[in-house]
DNA sequence: AATATTTGTAACTGTATCGGTCACAAATGC
DNA sequence: GCATTTGTGACCGATACAGTTACAAATATT
């Protein structure tokens, strides 16, 4: 249905930079873990970063960290920041208002669009950056020792 | 997010085939209340009709009916005849499997997508056709005895 | 101050999806 | 047989998206 994938590009983005803590990451590292381009990562800090989530410096020994603790920042801040629109569309042509179902159809799916988005919200709303990190690291103290050391 | 308007049209078609009652509606007369082309309205027909919510018929005086009672439809089966895919999408190129983000990241975002999926599919098991009928026409009774006069 | 590096952003491309349209065979009732 | 309607394949134009190139602005290093 979402042809869309900015919303797990966006996940994976912040998890890795709250895997890396304090140190700021290039977006060139965040897209090799990604496997994609930087400048789809670039994007996507931006938009994170307009919405708070994440601080980013230009120039040399730049990158990007989070702007908050990891447990500070739900999915639903994630998904409202990179995702535009709702769950599904009304008609793109409006139907017709002489038959008494195409008056007030429109109406009525709002309502029911409404109840499943808020629906979608409350399960984003409960789970933060931190709770994916731990999912994704069960060894996740290893791993952060590790790469502070290879740096 | 989701550009595709099949779950609106194809709740609008079942509205006007259970506001018809049992006199078949033809592809055309329903394609003028969503005020689109009767191919569309075909087609979401037909996916309707393989999910068993509506029996059509060929030829001459043909046209679809609901193939249950409106109370019998819920949106969650009209949601599933007509969309594939879930809600989210994750990566287009699966991500490194040489960062430890990147290895195991798919796998915590295909959980979480499963429970923002039970959460909009109990959203939409609770609500019939019947419902969305009543709530399109509170003036249902009078409507239809107009629209078979009109017959 | 000069240089190297990195972000932020605009512009363009290729691909996929979607709604709309035409066309026509198959089915059905008169 | 004939008119009508569904079912379906084929195509079109619009739109969205990820990917890519290019470059100005910002920043640290020397």
């Amino acid at each position: 249905m979402s042809t869309n994938t900015r919303f797990a590009v966006a996940v994976h983005v912040l998890t890795v930079l709250a895997w890396s803590g304090d140190e700021p990451v290039k977006s060139d590292g965040v897209a090799t873990s990604v496997n994609t381009n930087p400048v789809v990562i670039r994007r996507t800090l931006c938009a994170l970063s307009r919405a708070g989530l994440v601080s980013s410096q230009t120039g040399a020994a730049g990158g990007s960290r989070l702007a908050r603790q990891p447990g500070q920042i739900t999915l639903l801040e994630v998904y409202r920041a990179v995702e535009g629109g709702g769950i599904f569309s009304l008609h793109r042509q409006p139907p017709s208002m002489s038959c008494p179902v195409g008056m007030h159809i429109e109406t009525v799916l709002e309502d029911v669009f409404e109840e499943v988005q808020t629906a979608v919200e409350r399960v984003l709303a409960k789970i933060t950056i931190e709770q994916v990190l731990q999912k994704v690291g069960p060894c996740l103290t290893a791993g952060r020792k590790k790469a502070r050391a290879a740096r």
